[in-house]
RNA sequence: GGGCGAAUAGCUCAGUUGGGAGAGCAUCGGCCUUACAAGCCGAGGGUCACAGGUUCGAACCCUGUUCCGCCCACCA
């Protein structure tokens, strides 16, 4: 594939927007996000975290799926058959709720459209909004393949589901049971227990007195949920709790307002230091109560209905919101005298995760996963290395959860969903559970069976997505390619609503881990590490940003702050920085470009190859070594490591450093020279090109086409190999020192006050012969760099008075400066550096002095020690011989 | 209550086998030096939360404390 228009040269400025648009249509339009599925080659696969299908992208999406491209597009260039599998989920609850509170504004709800033109109305609002987010997901220049994406309700998936659930319900490991649920009385639905969330609310603690049936006393209870006194059906104590040892084992309460007997239990659940030791038993309405109601055979007894308005049971408050009648209650205990007192008292509560109406505990009949024999599966993968979790401190949180999961409630009494495949024969009572559509009851043969209302949780379908996608239950190709998949990326949140139930899902069905590696990410706050909320208003959002400053701006951002195992803590200037960092790419890519250009046929330097010049051989050697620094990164998942490495090679060593020492050489007018300059130039910018196009796709990509000769797309090319001929530690420790050298008179200019433009003369004093013939031998780039007009290189000399002066390594740096000197300025910085370097000193050699020291450390240690207090005293030797110049000269 | 993580420059953060404290932004000074003022050249700035311990040597390992954040379980 190459390109269709003839290269123009690249633009003066930065036009971000342009060209990400431009380029993610070229893209798009030659298909280079296609799976590949070569023979021979290996596989590199991701499934995407599929977002809802009506959501909108947010920062959280943009960090997630930007490191999935990072990690596909770096694959796809290592040369693997890379699948980047996308996708959108149902997401019944949220989904539901989006359209519901669209009818309630037309007036009308579901219940009154019936299910049928709900979801029709559904589906419709699928069509209109689904497309939003696969849109969003584009711009940012994500390379799934597009073309196979999927839908966790489309025809095939829905297919998995049906044979995963009656595959499990004939396995007996779904079960049909009256269960104590979390339940949503605004959405009408149960939650699992990880979709209630937990928060912290101030209510009150009410303590009410519970009279004795036969009037010869009372105990004291308290409840924050006077309410569901209503329902209580026994009072329960510790056994060995001395202030009741004195109640008979038959002692009954008349329980307030109601009159009803409710007996005495013993029950060491009871906490004997919490309030007065007696407890409440409320077993349609608490889980703890619940079990205990289980343990002694007690009544339950609702009071309310699903929508939380009290039913018959509640007596006179029948119909009444369960928080109005909260309030109507303790009016009349307290009119009645049951109210002992009330006091505030601030307590988590159960909220729903999807609209934070507080949860009520509800028995009712539910779908459930026995997730026991599928979670010792999914540990045993884990602990045998099988699936490697980084970072590797959430491994221990895996296993406590794992310890201690009960089952999964799979029913939800919403419409949109997967309708559980079980029909419910009104004659025997009997559940038909088959992969066709039944029409008679397999127990009695009754055609009298109706299909059960319930959908699955959004999260049963999601747990099939590795798979799934790939065409289970057919086998297909792509099912043997791809599965298991590499790496699941995500946010640690859903590590067990997702991550552990796809291990469940992919090791019961497929046999085989669903990925081999998963990599949690921290979740996206603001700068300030406060969770983004619309209400807050610190939301960044992503879409603002890609206008702002592109997409690759947004993109690099995210990579640099995805250290792992930290917040990460978003702030739009770091976005705006990076935004500049592309910038400069920008303005290298031109000069590179423009000379590039002034030699025909000009080809990089091959690997093989070794320039002559030390500046190129040095920069070579510092490529090796970011091509290393950066595929280790990402072999690790340290994604700000490779994304700091490129910036750093980038900015302060190809741009400050290598670009401006070679532009001589580019104007030369030897052909050889220039020539050197030109391929060395070349093939380092490739490279880093390379380097940093899984990051940064658009701007690389760009620059890429505008180098001379046949230009593929940069996103199909291979990603660049360390090459063991360009090492060269020698080069690089000569350039250090040319570059200590060449800082060192630059400072001297700038503390002289010197006019940028204004030639020096300059004298560098250097005692070792190896150091000054290679200070001689770039000469001319030292005078250029630092612009001096006069360079004297000698073994040793005076220092007059009135001279600038430094020290690098042992090198002196003399610059004549007639009464431009600030000897008082000069003298305190002297002194305060005399200090630095005696307490410096001091602390080397106590270390030297240290038989302990010089014994055990190893000897290069101890070595780089000794050279160190040599170093250390020459300086302070050189300074102090400063500080006497100076003040002989003021 | 249990668990996890964090505490490093004014701010946001790196610092992966313990061996001379770093980046970006911000600040200060000087520059339109023909790739780049979205830039260049320099400068200043840190008792690595606190207290002990291990070690020849600790930002890093151990113990405790303080403060912050998160997760799980929840005490009715």
């Amino acid at each position: 594939m190459t390109q269709d228009t003839p290269a123009a040269s690249l633009g003066k400025t930065y036009e971000f927007k342009e060209l990400e648009e431009r380029w993610l249509a070229r893209w798009h339009e030659d298909n280079c996000f296609a799976a590949r599925m070569d023979e021979g080659r290996p596989a590199y696969t991701i499934v995407i975290p599929p977002p809802n299908v009506t959501g909108v992208l947010h920062i959280g999406h943009a960090l997630d799926d930007t490191l999935q491209d990072i990690l596909i597009r770096y694959h796809r260039m290592l040369g693997h058959n890379t699948l980047w599998m996308p996708g959108t989920d149902h997401a019944g609850i949220s989904t539901q709720n989006v359209v519901e509170r669209q009818l309630a504004k037309e007036g009308t709800d579901r219940h009154q459209l019936g299910r049928k033109a709900f979801l029709d109305r559904v589906w419709q609002w699928r069509e209109e909004k689904g497309g939003t987010i696969i849109r969003q997901l584009k711009r940012m220049g994500f390379s799934c393949d597009w073309n196979r994406e999927r839908f966790t309700m489309d025809e095939g998936l829905s297919r998995a589901v049906r044979e995963v659930f009656v595959c499990l319900y004939k396995e007996g490991l779904i079960y049909k049971g009256s269960y104590i649920v979390n339940w949503c009385p605004r959405c009408h639905t149960a939650l699992a227990d990880d979709e209630v969330d937990h928060d912290d609310q101030d209510g009150a603690l009410y303590h009410l007195r519970y009279p004795l049936a036969d009037g010869s006393g009372e105990v004291i209870i308290a409840t924050t949920r006077p309410e569901t006194m209503l329902g209580d059906t026994a009072v329960a104590v510790h056994p060995e709790d001395e202030r009741y040892s004195h109640l008979p084992a038959d002692t009954a309460f008349l329980l307030p307002l109601t009159g009803r007997t409710i007996p005495l239990i013993r029950d060491t659940y009871v906490e004997r230091d919490f309030g007065t030791g007696a407890l409440k038993v409320t077993p349609a309405h608490d889980r703890n109560d619940y079990e205990l109601g289980l343990r002694h055979k007690l009544d339950q007894v609702q009071i309310f209905d699903d929508q939380g308005v009290m039913n018959e049971n509640a007596g006179a408050y029948q119909g009444l919101d369960r928080f109005e009648c909260r309030k109507r209650i303790v009016e009349d205990l307290k009119a009645q005298g049951f109210l002992v007192k009330e006091e505030s008292y601030r307590h988590a509560v159960g909220c729903c995760y999807r609209c934070k109406t507080v949860i009520e505990p509800y028995v009712s009949e539910q779908w459930f996963v026995s997730v026991r024999p599928l979670a010792d599966k999914a540990v045993e993968a884990v602990k045998s290395g099988r699936i490697k979790i980084y970072p590797d401190t959430w491994y221990r949180t895996f296993y406590s959860w794992m310890d201690n999961i009960r089952d999964w409630c799979i029913s939800r009494q919403i419409w949109w969903g997967h309708r559980i495949p079980a029909w419910i024969c009104a004659d025997c009572g009997g559940i038909t559970v088959e992969m066709a559509d039944p029409t008679a009851c397999t127990h009695c043969g009754s055609k009298n069976i109706t299909q059960e209302e319930d959908v699955l949780d959004t999260w049963f379908s999601s747990a099939l997505w590795p798979f799934s996608t790939l065409g289970w239950p057919e086998q297909t190709k792509e099912l043997a390619m791809f599965y298991p998949t590499s790496v699941l990326v995500t946010g640690f949140d859903i590590l067990f609503f997702w991550v552990a139930r796809m291990m469940m899902m992919g090791l019961h069905f497929m046999g085989d881990v669903p990925f081999r590696d998963v990599y949690l990410h921290a979740l996206v706050r603001d700068k300030h590490g406060k969770k983004m909320s619309k209400s807050t208003g610190n939301v960044i959002d992503p879409l603002d940003m890609i206008a702002q400053y592109g997409a690759d701006a947004l993109r690099f951002t995210l990579a640099a702050f995805a250290a792992q195992g930290r917040e990460i803590r978003l702030d739009t200037d770091r976005i705006e920085g990076y935004g500049r960092f592309l910038n400069k790419l920008w303005n290298a890519a031109r000069f590179v470009e423009m000379h590039l250009s002034k030699e025909a046929g000009i080809k990089p330097l091959a690997s093989g190859e070794k320039p002559g010049k030390l500046v190129h051989r040095w920069m070579l050697h510092r490529l090796n070594a970011t091509v290393r620094e950066t595929r280790k990164a990402l072999d690790g998942y340290n994604f700000n490591e490779a994304a700091s490495s490129c910036y750093q090679f980038v900015w302060h060593y190809f741009c400050d450093w290598y670009l401006e020492w070679i532009k001589k050489d580019l104007f030369s007018q030897d052909a050889g020279v220039a020539h050197e300059a030109r391929a060395t130039l070349f093939a380092v910018f490739e490279s880093t090109l390379k380097l940093l196009h899984p990051i940064i796709p658009f701007v690389t990509e760009e620059i890429w086409s505008k180098l001379p000769g046949e230009r593929g797309y940069l996103m199909l090319t291979p990603f660049p190999e360390a090459a063991p001929a360009w090492d060269d530690e020698a080069a690089d420790r000569e350039m250090t020192l040319l570059m200590e050298v060449i800082s060192g008179l630059r400072t001297i200019r700038t503390t002289a006050d010197l006019h940028p433009g204004a030639q020096i003369k300059a004298e560098i004093l250097c005692p070792n012969g190896e150091k000054r013939a290679l200070l001689e031998r770039y000469r001319a780039e030292i005078m250029n760099l630092v612009k001096a007009e006069d360079l004297n290189i000698a073994a040793s000399g005076t220092v007059p008075n009135d001279a600038g002066h430094a020290l690098v390594q042992d090198v002196e740096l003399v610059v004549p400066l007639s009464g431009l000197i600030d000897a008082v300025g000069e003298l305190e910085k002297l002194t305060r550096e005399e200090g630095k370097l005696l307490k410096e000193l001091e602390r080397v050699q106590g270390k030297l002095n240290n038989p302990q020291f010089t014994g055990k450390a190893p000897e290069a240690v101890v070595s780089k020690e000794r050279e160190k207090a040599a170093d250390l005293e020459a300086r302070l030797a050189k300074t102090r011989e400063s500080m006497a110049r100076m003040r002989a000269l003021g």
